[in-house]
DNA sequence: ATGACCGGTCGTACCGGA
C-alpha cells in the first residue's frame, strides 16, 4: 500500500500535474492541502476516472483538503472537534478510512509572524487537532496523520536554523505542540531525501531556493506503532518539484507492507 | 540543467504563502 502526502498549491493551477502524478506514482491513497477551491469546484470527474473516490473539504479562495483513495473511503470527517477559526473555521483537515487505515489530511495555519494573531490561531488549531486526534486515535489504532504541518520539527529540518530565530515554523511553542501530538502514540515517518543530505519538502519559489536546496520539511507523516512497524520505505518525490509550474512543495511518499 | 515567485481575485495591485 502506497500513502502519499501533497500540499498541491492550488488543485486549478496543478490539475495537469495533478493527474499526471496520480498516473505514474499510483498512490493507493493521496491526502491533498491547499486545493484552494470550493467543494463543487474540485475536478473530481477527471480524479474518479482514473480509478480514485474522493472526498473534499473546501472554503474556495484559500485552503481546502481533500483525500483521494483506490481502495476504500469511507467514514468521512470534515473539521475538528471546537474547532477554532479565523475569525470561522476553514477547510483545514478532512478523515476518512481507507483501507484498515484511518487517514488524515491537514493544512495547519501559517502563522505569518509570533506577533500575528494569525500564529495564536495556529496554536488554537493545533490544540484542537491533538484533541481530535486523541478521540479519533482511540477508535482507530491503526491511523495516520499526513499533511501540511508549517512547523519544522527540528532545526535540522531548516535549512539554515540561524535564520529562522524567531520566526514561525521553529518556535518552541509550535514544536512543543507537534511533540504533543506525537505523544499521543504516533511516529515521524522521516522520508529518505530526493537528492542531497536533507529530506525536505517545501523550497520557497523565489531566489532559486529549490536547486540550492534551501528548503524545510515541514510536509509529515504521523503514524501509529501499527502502521509504523509495516514501512517499507518512505521518500520525497522530488522529481514532482522540478519543471515548469510546479508546486512549491514536493510530496512525501510511504510504502507500506500491507 | 531542477535555474532565480506564484496563485487568487473583481485585480490590472495586493494579499497570502513560509
Amino acid at each position: 500500500m502506497r500513502i502519499a502526502t501533497w500540499n498541491v498549491n492550488s488543485v486549478g493551477a496543478r490539475l495537469p500535474r495533478l493527474l499526471d502524478w496520480l498516473e505514474t506514482r499510483a498512490p493507493d491513497v493521496a491526502c491533498l492541502q491547499e486545493t484552494k477551491c470550493a467543494v463543487d469546484a474540485f475536478p473530481t470527474a477527471e480524479v474518479e476516472s482514473l480509478g480514485y473516490q474522493v472526498a473534499v473539504h473546501g472554503d474556495g479562495r484559500w485552503n481546502g483538503v481533500a483525500l483521494l483513495s483506490r481502495v476504500g473511503l469511507s467514514e468521512v470527517r470534515t473539521g475538528l472537534a471546537e474547532e477554532p477559526g479565523f475569525p470561522d473555521p476553514e477547510a483545514r483537515s478532512i478523515a476518512a478510512t481507507c483501507g484498515d487505515i484511518r487517514v488524515h489530511s491537514v493544512y495547519v495555519p501559517n502563522g505569518r509572524t509570533p506577533e500575528d494573531p494569525h500564529y495564536a490561531y495556529k496554536l488554537r488549531w493545533l490544540e484542537a487537532l491533538r484533541a481530535t486526534t486523541a478521540s479519533e486515535l482511540a477508535d482507530h489504532p491503526h491511523a495516520v496523520v499526513c499533511g501540511d504541518f508549517n512547523i519544522a520539527p527540528t532545526d535540522a529540518d531548516v535549512w539554515d536554523p540561524a535564520l529562522f530565530v524567531s520566526s514561525t515554523h521553529v518556535t518552541a511553542p509550535e514544536r512543543t505542540a507537534l511533540a504533543e501530538l506525537l505523544g499521543l502514540g504516533l511516529v515521524d515517518v522521516v522520508p529518505r531525501p530526493g537528492k542531497g543530505p536533507n529530506p525536505f519538502t517545501y523550497w520557497d519559489y523565489r531566489a532559486g531556493a529549490f536547486y540550492k536546496d534551501m528548503g524545510m520539511r515541514i510536509d509529515l507523516v504521523y503514524a501509529t506503532p501499527p502502521v509504523a512497524d509495516t514501512v517499507r520505505d518512505a521518500w520525497v518525490d522530488r522529481e514532482t518539484r522540478k519543471g515548469k509550474g510546479p508546486s512549491d512543495h514536493a510530496p512525501v511518499i510511504v510504502e507500506l507492507d500491507r
